[in-house]
DNA sequence: ATGCAAATATACTAGCGAGTACAACCACAT
DNA sequence: ATGTGGTTGTACTCGCTAGTATATTTGCAT
């Protein structure tokens, strides 16, 4: 039960460190003003993590794994792939509103990031592609779907939903339910293909 | 004619610097990196621009204004909503390839941009999604599309396309015009609404 | 040729902030 | 009570880099 302290204070941390890191940027963020947020010192933080990378690669990890199992859960499991798709977006959109904040410092950071950490985060995106170019062949091969480029309709589905992080806010009319399900229907409608 | 150098001068400075803070990240490029590359001396730089923010936003202003041009001149020029959108869709498309570079660095650093360059931006931003919202609007208004919330299909169609500055690779199969074109399509299925 | 202004280089300053050596503290077991 | 390991604070170092004071050069007008 030690350890569950450890890891409520590094989880402390990254909290701090995630807004500091959104509002700011990485750089212009010290350590000191992490620490000052907590009203701790340094060295509290640096017991804790190794490195100013560190906590980025902390706060960067924290929705990136999560995307990716959901579209691999999608591509493999029962239903149409129509019924599938939809699903997959929904709930990747309410992920994406959820974790806005650490999506846009893991997009924006990318290059402070350690070389270990950047490259298991670029393994989940591979991963999530896969699975979601997965399951869009199998609508095309179903019929369901009509799509030119494969390839490029899976990164229209991941950039309108992944976009989210840049104009959500949560003070406005829309609920994040609202949105999600619109970008399912929106979805829907671009692989059903031809309209003219 | 002189001025015509200092343009030149400004230009290539602007050109190595694009590059450095796309490769490395803006905080990681320090102002000797780029005097260096251009084989002249950091005060050379300083002649010719007032800081290091002064360099970013003139990278950052690259491609932006353009883009939301090209959106305001399809939300009032002549054609079908439709047409007018695909048009739009296809030529931001390319125009989005083509400045990946300074759109990448613009979304990355915009916190290190100086309070005026970032409000012009901003600025651009904005006349961007009006436009482009007023053409949705249009179209729903002639019955040629069907839209949940048109701010949502508005944003959609914004991510799908400006996502591509991250995902883009020139040394691909598929070239810029045939990912503009599906790009298009695409999007015309998504407005065209209902599919089931 | 020569003097003037614009352009570029040499050689510095100054401050910030990541990371650390070491000291102090605290909880608990014995 | 006391020693021991895990935890946090005090007080530094040290490198890096944005920005600059000043010298030098270059090109052009006359």
């Amino acid at each position: 039960m030690r350890d569950e302290l450890h890891d409520y204070k590094r989880n402390r941390i990254l909290d701090i460190a995630s807004q500091l890191f959104y509002d700011a940027g990485y750089s212009k963020t010290s350590i000191e003003a992490i620490a000052e947020q907590l009203r701790v010192t340094k060295p509290f933080i640096y017991y804790h993590f190794d490195s100013k990378a560190a906590i980025l690669a902390g706060v960067c990890g924290r929705t990136t794994a999560f995307v990716a199992e959901l579209a691999e859960a999608a591509a493999s499991s029962q239903g149409s792939p129509r019924q599938r798709l939809g699903e997959l977006v929904r709930s990747m959109t309410l992920r994406v509103i959820e974790g806005r904040i650490y999506l846009a410092v893991y997009f924006r950071e990318e290059k402070h990031l350690p070389e270990k950490a950047h490259a298991e985060l670029a393994g989940y995106r591979r991963r999530f592609d896969g699975a979601m170019r997965q399951l869009l062949q199998q609508g095309v091969d179903a019929k369901e779907f009509k799509l030119g480029n494969v390839a490029v309709a899976e990164q229209a589905i991941t950039g309108m939903t992944t976009w989210l992080f840049n104009w959500y806010r949560p003070d406005r009319r829309l609920s994040a339910e609202e949105i999600a399900d619109d970008m399912a229907q929106l979805t829907l409608s671009m692989v059903a293909g031809r309209s003219d």
